[in-house]
DNA sequence: ACGCATCGTCGATACGCATCGACAAATCAA
DNA sequence: TTGATTTGTCGATGCGTATCGACGATGCGT
């Protein structure tokens, strides 16, 4: 491997030189820019990361920490973790991964080794034994999730009470006076995710100024559970039921099961999933969707990563944005009376 | 942030012997290996991740390339990175996520800046722009994958053709004589995985030799033409129908229209899929699958990856593993004739 | 008791880059 | 013309660790 040194002594030049062409912190005039340049393409140089993070003790890499529940929908999360990856490149940093079953203690792994200079935390659960380390850490740190307590924290996520309220009045303008709202399931409930919180205060919100009934109904992962709460929610309702199932495992089954109850969505059942474009124009019904834009919530992050790592002010940030939804009306919600 | 220079200070002693407390490269007395590390754990020291790769030439930590084609199911993707990712950990590696759109030019670019000491490279093509790339690379490659050309290449991937073969001899000893294939969508054929010919020639050998007829049929990754492929293959079919799906979009999909023409897996019908025991008990009809064990694949890529980087001879090394996969009866297929 | 191998520790150096101070040359103001 | 600045380059130093050679201390056999 050349190194700086190496491209110096082609070009005829010091190293410093050479590292001042790459970084542009002095001026340089245009003959040596050039003949350095050209000592780089040919010798294929590339300056070594490790070098690089010693001396400027910057290492350009985000840790990225990944939960790995089960029962979380594993797809969303690859949308996730692509979409930040792709964007940390953007800005010229890299994603290392950091799992879950390392704990807290993998976050003051990577930060005392110093591999990577900030953290980004996905599934952030309303009360996280990452917080207190998130907060001593002297590094930038990114939550997707508000915790309970987001004091002293940089946080980012899905408006999931613009999102609930998105999708109460979607149905009562569509005509539903009763809606059945499906939980996530127990399993994830219990872990005190506080998007739930916030997306069932968004549809009781919407519910009560609009004078039309929600019920809440526990999710579940396997058919059968899920067969008797959509049962439940279908005998508490005297007209065309209505469900939003917020959840991607939740609403694969949901839908199987209003077939079998001989249900069709957007005829005699209106129905609302959560789910990329792309995802819902494939179902067989196309999903009427409240899309919770996993890829915008990621691509924030990132800036607001970089941000951080640009300014490298060492006070303790503090910030919460959330990104507004979309609501999606397909072919499996009943159309809203026309006129009038 | 402390360093080795901190601690061996607070030891009383220089800093090479702290260097060889940890890494036990040099016999320690018992009275100065305790000194030292109570003077570790007192300043929380953990050796600078950026200077150790500098000295050693070593970053511990392997580059994961992962793919970001919007046709694959997502789901079992995650489930690969995030096996890897705490298999890494295990042999005190970490895991860089390397995406697909820098191509060819993001390999050359993490090993040239020697941000990782070796690459794993997922979803690998039978004709892939990367082969040339990897073979031309100075560190070591696995491939999760086999290209149509594994020369002078490390390759581990599921036994498609074992599984294909597992497929047909199970619904042949439940008595069926014509079974379906549904094939990958075509965006995934088109891009020439070499796993999906592996798998059609298991299928097609077993049936040869037991004299079954197998039927091909194009995937498709959304309901309708998915529905057309469904009803061909009942078309051709005299006795009860059997359908192998060995991709997840597809089965998930296949499920539905199967009940929509009123058939019932296990019953009128036999369905075999592709999903890890958890997942297929989940399903409403417990699905029979063919497990491709994406876990115990990374695994092995990760334990490969990291013999590798120990043995650390140079040499073009070569090899192509093979994981045995499972076949699973549950109630969706029909059950073979008892006796006899 | 003597040479010799082993043990245990130290000091010095290299790894490749960023950055600071110094300095010569070129530009400018008066 | 001269002093003050700016421009462009160089040399030296430091970042934190691994590793090599050296060296005193210890144990061994004879």
């Amino acid at each position: 491997m050349p190194t700086s040194k190496d491209v110096a002594q082609a070009a005829g030049v010091a190293q410093s030189t050479v590292s001042y062409v790459l970084s542009g912190k002095r001026p340089i005039s245009e003959k040596t820019r050039k003949k350095v340049e050209a000592a780089i393409d040919q010798l294929t140089y590339q300056p070594n990361a490790g070098a690089r993070a010693l001396a400027s003790r910057k290492t350009r890499v985000i840790g990225l920490v990944i939960p790995f529940i089960p029962e979380l929908h594993m797809a969303s999360i690859m949308e996730f973790v692509s979409v930040i990856a792709s964007t940390a490149r953007q800005y010229d940093h890299d994603i290392l991964l950091v799992t879950e079953d390392e704990g807290a203690a993998g976050l003051q792994r990577v930060v005392g080794q110093q591999i990577c200079d900030g953290l980004i935390l996905m599934q952030v659960e309303g009360e996280d034994e990452r917080l207190p380390v998130a907060r001593s850490l002297k590094v930038p740190v990114v939550l997707i999730g508000i915790p309970r307590d987001p004091s002293g924290l940089v946080c980012i996520d899905a408006d999931f009470e613009m999102a609930g309220e998105q999708c109460v009045r979607d149905l009562a303008a569509a005509g539903h006076t009763e809606i059945s709202v499906i939980d996530w399931q127990s399993e994830v409930v219990d872990r005190h995710m506080n998007y739930i919180d916030r997306f069932m205060h968004g549809t009781d919100t919407a519910a009560a100024e609009l004078g039309v009934k929600v019920l809440h109904l526990p999710g579940g992962a396997d058919h059968e559970s899920l067969a008797r709460t959509v049962d439940k929610g279908l005998a508490e309702t005297t007209g065309v039921p209505a469900f939003i199932a917020p959840e991607g495992t939740v609403q694969d089954i949901l839908s199987r099961v209003l077939s079998s109850r001989g249900l069709t969505p957007g005829v005699d059942v209106s129905v609302i999933g959560s789910a990329s474009p792309t995802l819902a124009a494939l179902q067989p019904i196309p999903l009427s969707t409240i899309d919770l834009r996993p890829g915008e919530v990621s691509r924030r992050a990132v800036k607001i990563m970089c941000q951080l790592l640009d300014a490298d002010t060492q006070g303790p940030h503090e910030s919460l944005e959330l990104v507004p939804t979309i609501i999606t009306h397909r072919a499996s919600t009943l159309r809203p009376p026309t006129g009038t």
